[in-house]
RNA sequence: GCAUCCAUAGCUCAGCUGGAUAGAGCAACGGUUUUCUAAACCGUAGGUCAUAGGUUCGAAUCCUAUUGGGUGUACCA
């Protein structure tokens, strides 16, 4: 039993004792004592004041007197207003170190049985990554470690989305003005030759609308009337219908942005288990949607087109499948859904996707749960904000996006600058100082994406590069770094186990009781779906070390050998910690830096 | 219009199921290296927690309204 359970118990037992009253266990509270006073515990003594019927100051003396006869560990007491802060024995915190801390599992959440699907990443093959898909794909990825790590069985899936008209435009933009343009005759990785066509499609679309438009054709006819869109649509038919030629064509041009996206993929560091592809899915719902009109949670208008209405749940009537009997966006999802259920029987699916979708995945869920399927109550819209630019949003076919590969690749020449200027790494291999620089520039990357609560949006100026110092990867990365340069030439022996008959210092009782909290931490991130808890929780870990080394003498010249060895303990339980907490956000921490 | 999310220091963000004087980083200013990596540490300055009510012993946190901003509201995906 913790120290927490153990005061919580015995203050229950307090009150019956002292006032013959049963206070309910969630009316005892406990918070870590603020640094200005003295103590480790604090329990909030307002809520028993309705039992003692005292005053706080009268209630929390009486508690704490009694806490101290009777939990060994607790040592003192001091109250200050309604405040009861309890001191804990060093003896209690070093032991606990020892045991718990040291232990090689320590951080291993035990598994729960439950399955989960991670659905992320979701890319159209009509053009390259964006920074807001570097967001949507660190965040899918970085959530499947965080459930994993926290106990679930977790499949992390890509529904690409494949086909469409915006995929027929790159391929007819390509087919009239590629010249049979391919990525070894252009140079050009896939993905970006063929989002190159894609743009080319929309200026000369743009060109024929305001063409019509000099005719005195409206806006809206002009959109409609001009060939190209007619052309790609026709495309798209022949698509539909297995037309050999433009299967071929894009089967060949998808086989160029897969080509791109795997380079992406390995450069971000995600990975999947499964990949589901819309043109096979594309059809799928529509027998989703025979089932709700007999069960008659759907209606089929005059039209013949299928409708839901949900009006009465505050939403509005929704079209489910179109007169001519065809599929829309949500039908497909339907079926999606069924399938992925099918394929998985996951207790929980969540689906990484930005907040402009709120609105649709309410409404499936919704219909799911209407269809009575039992597993709807475990999906989950994990919505994120958009990432804006100074200049506002990013828009592809104007240009204004932050290109993902290029991105990195610039955080990757930062990191080498800026490692090369400290002049720390010179006697590393140029291929152990490249592998540096890609952990250093993404760590960079990737914390600052991830250290933000995922539904608030989020700003990125590229004016302004990333730091790497304060509250940022590389400042963790270089925690970890320094603590594994320290340990090595302090010659660390972890078999040695924990240091006994040791007093404490102030900074080392808070890292204890801050290490302490991972598997905790990692429980409550998981659970709010959130690696920008974790992230920061790893920062105060980072930065309470740092403020340890320093006020602690040299470690590698303490000649107290068990105070040493105790604060090598330290040091490496907090580097463990770090790796493992990084490990999950994606980030790779190095040895040396 | 309706729905929904957001609003905390000059900037970027934390703030757990309501709890003590609201915390970090960056930027600014001042200090720390004959000591284990200064991508570090210590200090100074910086706030009517958008506004107004309400609930409560206690509100940045919960409720209501208002203001400002984002997004959505297609027989697009």
């Amino acid at each position: 039993m913790n120290i927490e359970q153990h005061i919580t118990t015995a203050t229950i037992a307090a009150v019956k004792h002292l006032y013959d009253q049963e206070i309910p266990e969630n009316q005892v509270s406990l918070q870590d004592t603020r640094a200005e006073f003295e103590g480790q515990i604090t329990i909030v003594v307002f809520p028993v004041v309705r039992f003692s019927k005292k005053s706080p100051e009268v209630t929390a003396t009486e508690l704490g007197e009694y806490l101290v006869a009777h939990i060994e560990e607790i040592t003192a007491f001091n109250v200050v207003k309604g405040f009861l802060n309890l001191t804990v024995a060093d003896s209690y915190w070093l032991n606990l170190f020892n045991q718990k801390l040291l232990s090689p599992d320590f951080g291993a959440v035990p598994a729960n049985g439950k399955k989960v699907m991670v659905e992320y990443s979701s890319p159209n093959t009509n053009k390259p990554l964006h920074l807001g898909h570097v967001r949507n794909n660190l965040l899918g990825y970085s959530v499947a470690e965080l459930l994993k790590a926290s106990g679930h069985e977790v499949y992390k899936v890509n529904l690409v989305n494949d086909r469409g008209i915006h995929i027929c435009k790159s391929m007819l933009a390509w087919q009239k003005w590629g010249n049979g343009e391919t990525p070894e005759s252009s140079l050009l990785k896939g993905d970006h030759l063929v989002g190159k066509y894609y743009v080319i499609f929309d200026k000369e679309y743009k060109k024929e609308i305001e063409a019509l438009k000099a005719e005195g054709q409206t806006e809206e006819d002009a959109k409609k009337n001009a060939p190209l869109i007619k052309e790609a649509q026709k495309m798209l038919l022949d698509w539909e219908n297995g037309d050999e030629a433009v299967m071929s064509l894009w089967k060949t041009m998808n086989g160029w942005v897969y080509d791109g996206f795997a380079v992406t993929y390995k450069t971000m560091g995600v990975d999947f288990d499964k990949y589901y592809y819309e043109s096979n899915t594309y059809l799928l719902g529509k027998g989703t949607v025979e089932e709700g009109l007999e069960k008659g949670v759907f209606f089929k208008k005059p039209d013949g087109s299928v409708w839901i209405d949900l009006t009465a749940d505050g939403l509005d009537q929704k079209l489910v499948l179109r007169a001519d009997g065809t599929s829309v966006y949500i039908t497909q999802d339907l079926g999606t859904a069924q399938m992925k259920h099918d394929d998985f029987q996951m207790d929980d699916s969540l689906y990484v996707v930005g907040n402009e979708q709120d609105y649709h995945f309410k409404v499936l869920f919704l219909i799911l749960e209407k269809l009575g399927k039992t597993w709807a109550k475990g999906l989950h819209h994990l919505s994120y904000g958009m990432v804006d630019l100074p200049s506002g949003k990013m828009k592809s076919r104007e240009g204004t996006v932050v290109d993902a590969d290029d991105l990195m690749a610039e955080m990757v020449e930062t990191a080498k600058q800026k490692t090369e200027a400290l002049g720390k790494v010179n006697d590393f291999s140029e291929e152990e100082k490249e592998n540096l620089y890609q952990n250093i520039g993404l760590g960079a990357l990737k914390y600052f994406l991830l250290k933000v609560e995922p539904k608030k949006r989020l700003l990125f100026d590229p004016a302004e590069s990333i730091d790497f110092q304060g509250n940022t990867g590389p400042f963790i990365q270089y925690t970890h770094a320094r603590i594994k340069s320290l340990l090595g030439k302090a010659g660390y022996d972890p078999v040695k186990g924990g240091a006994k008959n040791i007093v404490l210092t102030g900074t080392e009782r808070e890292m204890i009781m801050l290490l302490a909290k991972y598997p905790a931490e990692l429980i409550a991130a998981a659970k709010v779906y959130s690696p920008a808890s974790l992230a920061n929780y790893l920062y105060e870990v980072a930065k309470l070390f740092n403020k340890f080394y320093h006020e602690v003498p040299p470690i590698v010249k303490e000649e107290d050998e068990e105070l040493k060895h105790h604060r090598l303990n330290i040091s490496a339980v907090t580097a463990g910690i770090l790796k493992s907490g990084m490990r999950i956000l994606g980030i790779t921490v190095p040895e040396r830096m």
